[in-house]
DNA sequence: CAGGATCCATAGGGATACTG
DNA sequence: CAGTATCCCTATGGATCCTG
């Protein structure tokens, strides 16, 4: 496909730590606020229904649900189908990208959630230590 | 320590979907824009000088770096070793708690570098479908 | 039900200049 | 060198009301 022969398949010179490399763009919506919830949620219920999202991850308001589904389904993450009828069903899904991704950032979800003593511990000492 | 004497170790009512549970907070610091970007770098030079980091972590200011990085040692992720001398010298590293955050959090980063080129594709063709 | 529309608050973060 | 100090801005996200 390419005219370079040479390293086939190891052409990723993607760095998140370059300024100019869209994996940044990529990490953003990956750490968007409500992004690694929807993935969680989704993960445990593969389909899921809009205010089956709105329910289960609590403090979400309708309007960023929406959106951050939006930002998902453009990145290709999720996928949203639309049952015509009334009252109208939609249903979100991981699509196979996203599915990819429920690996690493339940990974993540599980330290947040396995550490959180050791983190609040550590908040409250070094306040103390710095003059509350 | 309990009272309850059941479930002796499984005490990790821990939940990021919860929105009183404060393993959100520490959610939110771990996807604060510039922590995996640091935790990527000192996973990869275990201790580096303010500079360092700050020229390895591209197009990040020198304010939002100290920003994210005293939360991050406020959080108990990294510490921050002075030496008076002149001109002074700062040196940061991961704690032990912040070297359990390298394996998860440098596998999203590999995912977001994995896959930019799919995430890139999936974008265009949504904006196409969606007309530009 | 699944959102779109609107208005609004704030905090995260950028740029720059300065200092111990 | 390793930050602070300032100023500023806009993007994220919250609240509320409305609608196909």
């Amino acid at each position: 496909m390419s005219t370079n022969t040479e390293t086939p398949h190891t052409d990723s010179p993607a760095n998140i730590l370059a300024s100019a490399c869209p994996s940044r763009t990529v990490m953003r919506h990956l750490t968007d606020r409500w992004t690694p919830m929807i993935v969680a949620a989704l993960s445990e219920e593969p389909t899921a229904r809009f205010s089956e999202l709105k329910d289960r991850i609590q403090g979400v308001s309708p309007k960023v649900l929406t959106q951050t589904l939006r930002s998902m389904e453009r990145d290709g993450l999720v996928t949203r189908k639309v049952t015509a009828a009334m009252p109208p069903r939609v249903d979100y899904a991981l699509t196979p990208l996203g599915t990819t991704l429920t690996a690493p950032m339940n990974a993540l979800r599980r330290w947040a959630q396995d550490h959180m003593a050791e983190v609040l511990a550590a908040r409250e000492k070094y306040d103390q230590k710095n003059a509350l």
